[in-house]
DNA sequence: CATGAATGAGTCTTCATTCAT
DNA sequence: TATGAATGAAGACTCATTCAT
């Protein structure tokens, strides 16, 4: 994923040498760049000549650290995936264990702190994400497809235990993630004046579980 | 929006010229072309070349009814976008209406009518919409935000009628509005099997309404 | 090998059209210029950059005759190869046939005139042609590899026929092409002075059926 | 030619420094490698890159020991040419010396073995030395000439003694020269199957001495 | 001496758009 | 109107060479 630094010896001991330190800094530099460009003008609007003037380094250099153009993109993304991947952790259902709810309440918590620290990788992927390549159009429905998975198989251990209602469970997954992605997009994409994450993951926890509807109201026909 | 047909006469009476219906038809036979490529490989990865080879017309006759390729994609999304405008119907509350979640189905119905007949561009819009163009991409905010106004609007009125409670209508209406895309994409893009668009309709409203929580089960919290 | 213009009916009657006419001008326009720059310069040291600025075209209007800078590099080389295949006559044994020394001489005549009047391809094969790429070599050592079979089978014949003394023919007949090659290279490449084709064909022929030595001389060993 | 070590002190006495014997080892090595790869892919095909990573030493070091990646290219073959000129006595005709036969024969043996200890620069030579470079076609050129040269007068001498038929001697050279330079292609490039070189030797001598006629055959004309 | 990160001129190629016929 | 040859700006990428450490 990443460009190797051309050969060499492996790190002989435990810490990372002067070299090897400003490498890595060279790195985050032109990924800083090409994260912000990406994500204000989308993947084809950005020239890998926009990413290195903004970077300040030779055309060069750009090649020293990735492969292509592609590959920043992708390891933007990537690393990304990885993050969020690792922010969210399965319902714990065992006895003894918090309540779901509050287990869900507290992924959803994590997953808005690692979204809002990446919001310009949020954009990228919200937006000009379709379109790249047929690979990379696959790596994202995949993403988002685990994701779902993710949902529907909560949905049915809900439905075993009686505490979800009968339903088709992979569509309503779908349904779920939708409206998360939506308010994800209104959030920390566009960046909707008076935003609580706190107030807004209720919001949307409560949606998914009840639906608008009131109470009391009247079974609808 | 469409390029007008280069000086000359005024129609002057109500019926089209024969020059007219064959100009209409030429552009028809361009926009269809268009279409179909822009779904299959998105707007970037198709060519004005491809689409006059399949088009079956030459270079030059391409920019004689269309400004650009972008000008034909815009044409493309907006005939799109005011077919489904027209499609939906604002729920009507006055006595003596059919009940509104009656309503909601119809629109439902007629909206996955419409774009069970325009798969292609569904596909264009929800995948490789993203990160043209700055101006498109404040277009298609601009057709969201409508849509979310809609269903904000309606919940409202539920609101005040008592039938919809306490609730962020604004954020609410995200996240329906994101389900709802959201599945569209499942089943007219992606063409999920099994896909009945009377049950996923049903099962739309349902999770909106109710949420997926089981009716007897104790309130989260 | 040559780029079609891009589809169109096949031509309608036997003459050719004015476009068409064109379209070849414009192409020879161009492999001349390569054809003259590749000759200087050899194959590396051309640009696209030069040929079209030696043949005052825009860029995308090479593209438009040519595939690549290979492509039209080995246009140039088949064309030659072609002609100077059409150019070579078969030495006829039959009886009544002129001597084969006569149709040997032929030969070389016509392709003296061939390779005359295509100096700037002659320099370019026998100088640059090697180290361009893997598979344009194979097709070099195609070319002289056929070359030398169709003297080794003379030689062969020869040898049937008692005209040509033992010898390992194979080895033999590449000591020949070796021989006219190098001659060609210093007749038309470099331009000896004073180098009259009609002559030197005398003495390559002569030289290659009876050597150096004097015929009086004693054997060698 | 050689990059002379920086500046530093002359060195005083006939031994070399131990600093000097590492530095010509250096050199060594990466001549080395940069043999075996101009003589597989050719000059272009080769980059800078290639031959650290063969050699196994930085980019940098290169520099250290050559000007540039002609440089050590000219060195490669220079090195060679002067071996291979240092193979050639000149045929001693006084009374007394062997017959000339046999130090043609010799002289041949000599060069083959020296070819055959060097197979990969003359492959570099025979295959893509030209058009590499201007001012090396003509160090090519003089090369070839100086050899034409020895040929040539040879030849001359020959006819003075009655030994050589009357005949261009300039222009046989040339034969002379392409014969020996194809036939060495094929046994020490391409690598003919079951050539032994004493036979190639004989049979090229035999060849440019006389011919491919029969002995007793007619004469030709 | 050795290193290897940095450089930037230069390469081939694509493609939306124009315009003379 | 229709055509399609021509255009040239712009793109991604390579690689010989330099120079601070």
């Amino acid at each position: 994923m990443q460009k190797a630094p051309p050969a060499g010896p492996a790190v002989e001991d435990g810490r990372v040498s002067r070299a090897q330190r400003l490498r890595a800094e060279r790195r985050a530099q032109v990924l800083d760049a090409a994260r912000r460009l990406f994500a204000e003008r989308g993947y084809h609007a950005t020239s890998v000549n926009d990413i290195i003037v903004a970077a300040d380094i030779a055309r060069g250099t750009f090649y020293l650290y990735f492969e292509s153009k592609r590959a920043i993109f992708e390891e933007l993304l990537d690393e990304f995936f990885t993050t969020l991947a690792g922010t969210v952790r399965r319902i714990d259902v065992s006895p003894g264990a918090p309540p779901p709810l509050a287990q869900m309440l507290d992924n959803l918590r994590r997953i808005f702190a690692a979204l809002e620290a990446r919001r310009p990788v949020v954009r990228i992927l919200l937006r000009s994400a379709g379109g790249i390549d047929e690979e990379f159009d696959r790596k994202l429905a995949d993403f988002y497809g685990r994701v779902a998975e993710l949902i529907e198989r909560a949905l049915r251990t809900g439905m075993d235990m009686g505490l979800v209602r009968a339903c088709d469970p992979a569509l309503v997954a779908w349904c779920v993630l939708g409206g998360v992605k939506e308010v994800i997009d209104r959030v920390f994409v566009v960046g909707a004046p008076g935003a609580d994450p706190e107030a807004v993951g209720r919001e949307l926890v409560e949606f998914s579980l009840r639906g608008v509807f009131a109470s009391g109201a009247a079974k609808p026909g």
